[in-house]
DNA sequence: AAAATTAGTAGACATATTCCACTAATTTTT
DNA sequence: AAAAATTAGTGGAATATGTCTACTAATTTT
């Protein structure tokens, strides 16, 4: 394995970090934060979730899920079931609120993207997704 | 362009910035945050550069990075130097310790990027970062 | 020379995030 | 079945992160 890999990944790294952070940047206009809109959409994904399946799926500390959950169920965007297996957990849905709130997130989100792609001949577009699907397709299969 | 590409690029984001995620946890086991980790790098590459100049740079709040550098001339890892030109800004340069403490995040930080990479073979280690080139290229012209 | 602008700093403030201890429910052990 | 250990989620303190405004001193513009 040549050395200058790792340099090359370092840089990429790099390019890639600043590139989502400006994306973020526009996108938190929002009344979401960054961790509040991976969890909303983390129950949008899977209804019924519970807290403990949001922690490893997203890295994110308990306690500070809990505050945001806590926070969704103040606003009126999720609700929360005791889990009939469990009753320590709860399963979480996203209400009509939720949804909305969710979508509006989504369709911003997409916009950035949109915006950018269209800058782009229709064959560069190709390519560039190709590329973004190897990378993901290499990196997928390493351990972390 | 099509619609997919948009879906495509967010589902690369998302496994992307999750990567990411993982990396800088674990690096963040140093002494340094994230954006002192930067900063740091940032005078190390421009030794003489002022925080006026690191602002566009990183984008961070220029009182933030005030404190962050306040902090780094406390633990003498960089020094002001009034510059000549404008007496109002300062050059800022590492110290011996500076550059010791930039290495060992440095080489934590390619440590980590290695030990993905000697997962894959050779070619696949040549496809990756051949993709990664070419997404850099792509999108390195594109207005965020 | 006066007015406006700029670089960096200080302090208050808001928010984000981590850490630890706790409660209640569940599972495991004896 | 009772006791002990584990687990899911919560509360509160402590810390980190980041923003905002106002300020000082230096510089540039008028």
């Amino acid at each position: 394995m040549k050395e200058s890999y790792v340099s090359e990944m370092r840089a990429f790294n790099r390019f890639y970090t600043a590139l989502v952070g400006v994306l973020n940047r526009k996108f938190l206009n929002g009344r979401l934060s960054l961790p509040e809109t991976r969890v909303l959409h983390a129950i949008h994904v899977q209804e019924g979730i519970t807290a403990g399946e949001i922690v490893p799926l997203l890295h994110i500390d308990k306690s500070y899920l809990s505050k945001i959950i806590i926070r969704f169920e103040k606003e009126k965007l999720v609700t929360k079931k005791v889990s009939a297996s469990d009753a320590r957990s709860y399963q979480l849905r996203l209400t009509a609120a939720g949804r909305k709130e969710f979508e509006v997130c989504d369709r911003m989100s997409s916009d950035f993207v949109r915006q950018m792609l269209v800058q782009l001949r229709e064959e560069e577009c190709e390519e560039l997704v190709g590329c973004m699907r190897r990378v993901t397709e290499i990196l997928g299969r390493v351990r972390v």
